[in-house]
RNA sequence: UCCGGGGUAGCUCAAUCGGCAGAGCAGCGGACUGUUAAUCCGUUGGUUGGGAGUUCAAGUCUCCCCCCCGGAGCCA
């Protein structure tokens, strides 16, 4: 009999005399009515069946009774409407398959709540669980709408290396690529002879794939990429990790506002594609991991994002009846608080903040007009802080030559960038979004080490 | 990396002035029941993160180290 996932006999409205479904247990209730109740689970959906077992199958003895949390069974049985308050569909078994036991004196999960603290030691098994089950649900449904935004705009879905020379915008410390004995690297005059390593030259795990992205943005139009960064920053918060995903588009001829356009329309199809496609998760996040969270989903997929410029930020700040640990003046970079008040307590809603001093930002952002600032955009959310950041490209060759230098960076390295502008230039404009913090604010996760199977942060690295 | 809070039974946490290391849950045994965080009775379970020191006596005080959490910085 071919095998029925338990998210489609949930929904299923007819009644079946035989159904083949397979899960692990996540409880046993025994009647000695001379039946048990099971609860299975096979990740399909957040809730688990519930299966009936009577106590006259041949192996209710010697197996039904062994079944505790975390055993993997399969069950046939009949379909039926639920007498019971919990559910509308149940099974009634006609035969149970054991295919591994759970020893309960050893397995770590229980039906108790467990911290998520303590099941970053178990990430092999926290899956089981509904809070990384649901959370695993909602990451797949962004990543496939996230395609499917891309896809249904004409945006090429492009790969671009992992193994970078080019330390790309100095986006942070990077993790070094060698094959090279560390223990004795070849030397010359003293200093270690990167002509002998793999690449002939030292390189390094890409922090991001935005400069090759341009590349195709200028010749195909409209490109994105998706896919793992990697910073050795020492960061310790709950919003950094040391390999995350991003999405980074980018769009030829097209100026910073049409980069804003882009940025809002994607993330709030974002949002509603999940609560379409993730609903009953999204409702178990809503009643036990951060209340009200589907309203405020509902509201900003269905809402514009307010546009301001970081002049207009400062002003707001400076006027704030809020005093901040750093004082804000026109020139500094907006700090965690000031953006948290923006978008928290000013706002109280997504923001996008354009146009920042040039002298805080990228070396390849747009120097506007005004000679100050730069075509550069933060989209800020409630909860998160900023979860996109992009801005229009400098086209102009000479301004681009001229900004790589006042930043102190080696110009060599940057010759094929460079050519770009050389050579059929276009306004370009594009951004990066954090994929790790965009599954944290719309599951209203706490702790971004809980929304990827395996975290890699400082000092971690068990699975 | 900096600041703060932590590390005690499988899990979540107590432990007064330095004085016999405890509870709930889980597990195990039993009772009961169309149950659903089931309930009731009984019961097993400890190198108190690691090391050194002070003391008659250290979970508790001192020093060093490791790890975790929150905030900051860096950023997405």
């Amino acid at each position: 009999m071919k095998r029925t996932l338990i998210k489609h006999l949930l929904a299923s409205s007819e009644y079946r005399a035989s159904v083949l479904v397979a899960g692990w247990v996540r409880t046993r209730r025994d009647s000695k009515g001379g039946f048990s109740f099971l609860e299975i689970s096979d990740g399909s959906a957040f809730s688990g069946l519930q299966v009936i077992v009577p106590g006259e199958l041949e192996n209710y003895e010697s197996d039904v009774l062994r079944l505790t949390i975390g055993s993997a069974v399969a069950v046939e049985g009949e379909l039926v409407e639920s007498p019971g308050a919990g559910q509308s569909v149940e099974v009634h078994a006609t035969r149970v398959t054991v295919y591994g036991f759970a020893d309960p004196e050893e397995y770590p999960l229980q039906k108790k709540r467990i911290s998520f603290e303590k099941l970053r030691d178990l990430a092999h098994l926290r899956a089981r669980t509904n809070t990384f089950g649901a959370v695993a649900r909602v990451r797949n449904a962004l990543a496939y709408a996230t395609h499917k935004f891309y896809q249904d705009r004409d945006f090429l879905y492009l790969h671009t290396p992992m193994i970078t020379a080019s330390d790309a915008e100095g986006a942070g410390e990077m993790f070094q690529v060698t094959t090279l004995d560390l223990a004795a690297p070849p030397r010359v005059d003293g200093e270690v002879d990167y002509s002998q390593d793999f690449f002939g030259r030292p390189t390094y795990l890409t922090v991001s794939g935005q400069l090759e992205a341009e590349t195709y943005a200028l010749a195909l139009d409209r490109v994105y990429t998706f896919g793992p960064t990697f910073r050795a920053e020492n960061s310790n918060t709950r919003r950094h990790l040391a390999e995350f995903w991003m999405i980074e588009p980018e769009m030829a001829f097209a100026d910073l506002s049409d980069n804003a356009d882009l940025a809002e329309d994607y993330v709030r199809y974002l949002f509603r594609y999940v609560l379409d496609a993730c609903r009953e998760d999204l409702e178990f996040f809503d009643k036990w991991v951060d209340n009200g969270l589907v309203a405020r989903l509902e509201s900003i997929a269905s809402s514009d994002f307010r546009r301001i410029t970081y002049t207009e930020a400062v002003d707001v700040l400076a006027k704030a009846p809020t005093s901040f640990e750093f004082p804000v003046s026109w020139g500094v970079d907006l700090q965690s608080e000031h953006e948290r008040y923006l978008t928290e307590v000013a706002f109280e809603q997504p923001l996008i903040v354009v146009d920042y001093p040039k002298d805080i930002k990228a070396f390849y952002m747009r120097h506007n007009d005004d000679g100050r600032t730069v075509a550069a955009m933060d989209v800020l959310v409630p909860g998160v802080g900023e979860i996109v950041g992009g801005s229009q490209r400098e086209e102009r060759h000479d301004v681009l030559l001229e900004s790589i230098e006042a930043k102190g960076l080696p110009v060599d390295d940057y010759w094929w960038y460079l050519d770009l502008r050389r050579f059929g230039s276009v306004p370009h404009s594009g951004f990066g979004l954090g994929f790790g913090r965009l599954v944290q604010f719309v599951t209203g996760m706490q702790n971004i080490r809980d929304v990827i199977p395996f975290p890699r942060t400082p000092n971690n690295a068990e699975f």
